[in-house]
DNA sequence: CGTCAATAGTGTGTTTCAAACACGTTATGT
DNA sequence: ACATAACGTGTTTGAAACACACTATTGACG
């Protein structure tokens, strides 16, 4: 194992500008290669991976933590973020944090902050996966990518249970907001998307209906015909209409499942 | 203004024994005379109501502490209980809690400890109303009862929100979960349940489609016709039948909107 | 060099099932 | 018998499931 950490100097010297048993942690998805990805963090200590997570500063909202951390790890401002569960067992995550960081040092009070007990708010964040510059902070964690979902790792604490949360909250979303205007950059064709709902749902969908009841929404805009990058026809591309989706999320969209 | 509180025993005398920064609301609801009903508590300082609620202690999970909370204000066990947001703005209650507890005497770090930031994680709960004994704390609050949902009162902190959230979680589960079954006593109509559905959504629903949906599930089981109460026919009475409602919950029930 | 197979996308159906809506019947008490 | 509310059996409508045909692109090959 690693040595413990005695550099705890992302907290504040005695951490008191957080808020002490809080914490946030965010399960980050990107659609790249028609696979659905998920931003995830090293923690050199354990050999492991995590998502990516921190604590909440005393003087922002619990969004604005999850916003903040965010930002650290992608370099995003404005990233569509939705909270969807707190997870508050009281053994979560000790078995690994145990041993992760010196007592007898400098910050002995801030390792006795970290190891207490802590309870941590879900968020997930939808976001264009060419945008995104992962980022380690250095500290507790030496790397950041991206991962297939279907090919994650273990990870560490309760975040698989988060991940499948996450996942679910998600599908459950599915059906009352288009979820590619964020994953997507400026366009994209109706396979594409298609391929981004698959995904998300876990299951095939049939292609007509689906064409038809995004078209039929009225809220994309054909752009024009995509060259083609293999032997075959080239798709249309499209782009959202947003004037017309912000309309549609008001009245309440129904996409069906 | 009454006179701030002193007496705050109910936290242990250090609060030592609870998490700092965070607490446990709930949303409890139950249905009677055909309508839904919430229970609120009375804070005999402000002369204004809120959401039942209280904090985590040190050796219990947050799921525990709202289990726990829910016994104390309603006499219940194993009651249904579900998360339904967690709420971390800045500022949530500040105002209202202001002037309320006394800062120069024996329990000034307790004072301390509850004026400090919260964080608040919600629950909803599902109970049979004629079973709930409403039970104020008798410290901060003196009065405990069932409203109206409809006709509730303004409430303290940030708590109409979370109404409306929780209302909001349940109109989205109503299509999975067949709540019913947690705000019923063993036996009711399809009329009652129906009245029951188009409170928790808001708008009516078709009489025909709803009882074709209900009974093609295979989860009600016909008991036998109760005795009308007035002058029309007496409808018939129904329980669930548990074996085939554990059944339909694993394979996913829909129940549409 | 044309045409054909392979691939992936698009367009227009029919069938099937659930939601919306109409109408008639049954039980009960005054 | 009539007022009331519950119950039962429809038809119509719209969305989901599924079938089939057409288009564009390119590389292989006679």
């Amino acid at each position: 194992m690693a040595k413990p950490i005695q550099n705890i100097e992302f907290l504040g010297d005695d951490a008191s500008e957080y808020v002490a048993h809080l914490a946030v942690d965010c399960a980050v998805f990107g659609f790249h290669d028609g696979e659905l990805k998920i931003l995830l963090t090293h923690w050199h200590q354990r050999g492991r991976w995590s998502l990516p997570g921190g604590f909440v500063r005393r003087d922002e909202s619990v969004d604005d933590s999850a916003k903040r951390i965010l930002r650290l790890r992608t370099r995003l401002d404005d990233v569509y973020l939705e909270q969807f569960h707190t997870f508050g067992s009281v053994g979560r995550g000790d078995a690994e944090i145990e041993g992760m960081f010196e007592t007898g040092g400098v910050h002995a009070a801030v390792a006795e902050w970290v190891r207490d007990r802590f309870i941590s708010v879900g968020y997930y964040a939808l976001v264009e996966f060419s945008q995104v510059t992962p980022t380690a902070d250095g500290v507790l964690t030496d790397e950041c990518r991206w991962f297939d979902l279907k090919a994650r790792p273990p990870l560490l604490f309760d975040h698989d249970a988060m991940v499948e949360r996450a996942l679910a909250t998600m599908r459950d979303q599915l059906g009352h907001r288009p979820i590619g205007l964020n994953l997507f950059p400026g366009t994209f064709t109706l396979p594409e998307l298609q391929r981004l709902h698959e995904a998300v749902l876990g299951r095939e969908l049939d292609r007509r209906n689906f064409q038809k009841k995004m078209l039929d929404l009225g809220i994309l805009e054909r752009v024009g015909q995509r060259r083609g990058e293999g032997v075959r026809r080239a798709p249309y591309l499209y782009r959202f209409d947003l004037p017309r989706y912000e309309e549609k999320l008001r009245t309440g969209i129904s996409m069906g499942r």
